[in-house]
DNA sequence: TCTAGAAATGTACACCGTAAACGACTTGAG
DNA sequence: CTCAAGTCGTTTACGGTGTACATTTCTAGA
């Protein structure tokens, strides 16, 4: 039986054995693609700019990442590991779900790319601690282990569709180059044209009667407590 | 003054004058791009391969959709049309935004490829017509549009947030060719390693505790009625 | 009928991920 | 101490990508 590399990369990361001494190690890969994934965005992260900033060859990578794909993995993990983490739990669950869900988003904000791995489940030490504080918070209400995932996942789950949606428009803007005013200005007079041509009631009120400049901080509190009370009936019910 | 081309997209969908009768037009490019997207993968499509199958040259696309972003955004908005919006909005508001709910849902899993769009604003005639069927859901219940916009984008914020929790695991398998046994064989092995070494409480009551094979619709549907039971208070709460 | 301008093509460039072959180096087994 | 085993990093190369540019072909309006 030959003895295949583990197809999970957290099992191949492999120790100092005999041959020249490393010059490059995982570790340092992954906070150059992210220093690079936050600079220029997810799409300008190569493995040649990524080797060429360590003055090295591509093909040097793949000592330690095996693929490209691996690479985003570790990436993902990497940026989980600064999640802060520190008093949780804390006893009050719907505080701990909270600033987890601040945390998630916090995240999204400083690394905008994440938001394009499609949150694969990873097997990495960061995504386990985060696992790990997370359904610790939502320990203790009296509830099986699926209705705590139930309450964490739910919060989650909204955090990342909120975070998506609104770096969604972030996104749209720093492809074209454009400044808020400026996206404005170019879209301004297709939906001048929409409100004339078609029938768009809702579109309309939006535009007249809709808060002009929401702060989505505020926006974003609103509808995760809306969120929170739906658990807190939840656990209510049982505990 | 240059009169330059619109930068939305949708303005920019031209319509015949003088030269050669067309032989291609963005629906027919969107269309084959969508079912390349579909078999196999969002990877898989590139300008060539599209051009292919239309036996066209992949620079004849560009008369059309202006580059891949735009195609993209096509994409995006053709798929938007696939939604079921009949009968709503039905007068029961939390059965119409939990249909939504159940619809983008669905879209997601026929399309696993949207999630990787992430979900930028599309000012496409679908997006409209969404958009606008999704508010009147909520309208009548004596909310503003702001809060209106709360209940609507709450409720869909968590269920792409879920959605794309749910096909992480599935494009996971599909990338790496195996079906969900082999790889929970691939990974068994590192997981009983980490039970073994770590301090990960929580992973052992999942594996020991949790449903073994949950119906995602189940669960889906469970996570789903708790957040519109938050909506429920809010609406309760000033309605 | 003539011609401006649109449709589609072919060529070319810069870039991508990574397979393969290779030399340089360190180390553990004898 | 010796030396083969095995790792690290490099070079070269292949097949793919998006798309800029120049060119040819065709048709609708003047």
């Amino acid at each position: 039986m030959a003895d295949e590399p583990p197809p999970v990369i957290w099992a191949r990361l492999s120790s100092q054995g005999r041959g020249p001494a490393r010059t490059l190690n995982h570790v340092a890969i992954t906070a150059v693609a992210i220093a690079l994934a936050d600079a220029d965005g997810v799409d300008a992260v190569s493995m040649r700019k990524i080797a060429g900033r360590m003055d090295h060859s591509a093909m040097a990578l793949y000592r330690h990442v095996g693929s490209k794909d691996d690479l985003t993995e570790l990436m993902y993990d990497a940026v989980l590991g600064e999640l802060d983490l520190t008093g949780i739990p804390s006893g009050n669950w719907r505080a701990d779900v909270s600033r987890l869900a601040r945390e998630i988003r916090r995240l999204h904000h400083a690394h905008p790319w994440i938001a394009r791995f499609g949150h694969r489940p990873t097997l990495g030490p960061h995504a386990q601690r985060f696992r790990e504080a997370g359904l610790a918070c939502v320990d203790g209400l009296g509830l099986g282990i699926d209705a705590m995932m139930d309450l964490l996942s739910t919060a989650l789950a909204f955090t990342r569709g909120f975070v998506e949606q609104e770096l969604g428009e972030v996104e749209a803007q720093r492809r074209t180059g454009l400044d808020f005013a400026g996206y404005q200005r170019q879209t301004g007079p297709f939906i001048a044209q929409l409100l004339d041509e078609g029938d768009l009631p809702y579109l309309k009120r939006l535009i007249i009667e809709a808060e002009d400049f929401p702060d989505p901080h505020v926006v974003f509190e609103r509808r995760l407590a809306m969120v929170l009370d739906g658990l807190t009936a939840r656990v209510d019910r049982t505990g």
